[in-house]
DNA sequence: CCTCTTTGGTTGTACTATGCAACCAAAGAA
DNA sequence: TTCTTTGGTTGCATAGTACAACCAAAGAGG
């Protein structure tokens, strides 16, 4: 007679791992949906083109360009547009007058600020009714998920 | 004396809500790398167009547009892209001869369900020494932050 | 049975994002 | 001082998209 908890056992664990996939993949497609509309006049690109300066405290086009890999004459683009929406300003670099210094303006960081506080709140309403040892599990498998590279 | 135990808890609380939101935002940012590469020659759109193709054992163009809130005119044309690299078929639809059904081709299914095996092998490798009962509890856990509308 | 409207699909046109190449100006090397 | 490298901008070509015009088939109303 063979023995059927293998078996049983086996199911079970690739049904959880197709919930798994299941939902991290709605999990990207919800986090594309809605980053797709930011704010009205920015495209995901120099969103994220403005967030990464205000991560930076500021760098310099050829930098974004080399971390996003992207053409310096797209960042170059990018910028002029992000700079006539008024988000970024521009500094000679003291050290290379050939470069610039581009960070956030005041209003750049404004919005910057804005998106973050309106995604953090939707975490913190998804979670409110969590208990804490849930939510502290739910962390740490997260982060043992993400920590495989 | 102030009782010091909600505070704290408050603060492993926001600790944990934190950590969930950096963990899951990193799995939104590398599927997204992951699906940026697919195949040579496929954008994102004409793949997800592809797989909502084999989702549905076949649709008209209209039908394509109306779930993608995309123009008419540009599925045409990424059908006919599709068409010409061989990964879609369309026959005149038999009720409506001004339909056409359009229909992956048997190289079209190949392509799909090879980046299926691919992107589940993924995450059977991320996943390859996780206890059952981790596994369990981590789809769980998904499911029930997704399950919030 | 004949028109008029609706609908599925294609094509022309315009706009945007992007990459490549050419160019300019400043920095650095020989 | 001259030559090469580097940060940045601009000209050009390409891809993806939407809108509008158009065609052909289906359906409605007389």
């Amino acid at each position: 007679m063979p023995t059927p908890t293998p078996a049983r056992t086996a199911s079970a664990r690739s049904e959880s791992i197709d919930s798994i996939q299941r939902e991290l993949t709605a999990v990207a497609r919800r986090a594309r949906s809605v980053t797709a509309q930011i704010h009205p006049g920015l495209t995901l690109v120099t969103y994220t083109l403005l967030d990464h300066l205000h991560e930076r405290g500021g760098c310099r086009g050829t930098d974004l360009a080399a971390h996003f890999l992207l053409d310096k004459s797209t960042v170059s683009r990018q910028i002029a547009a992000l700079e006539k929406l008024g988000l970024v300003e521009r500094t000679a670099d003291p050290e290379d007058l050939r470069g610039q210094i581009i960070r956030p303006s005041a209003a750049g960081e404004q919005l910057l600020a804005d998106v973050r506080e309106r995604r953090h709140q939707a975490f913190l309403d998804r979670l409110v009714d969590w208990p804490d040892d849930d939510l502290e599990r739910f962390a740490s498998y997260l982060a043992l998920y993400n920590a495989r590279t």
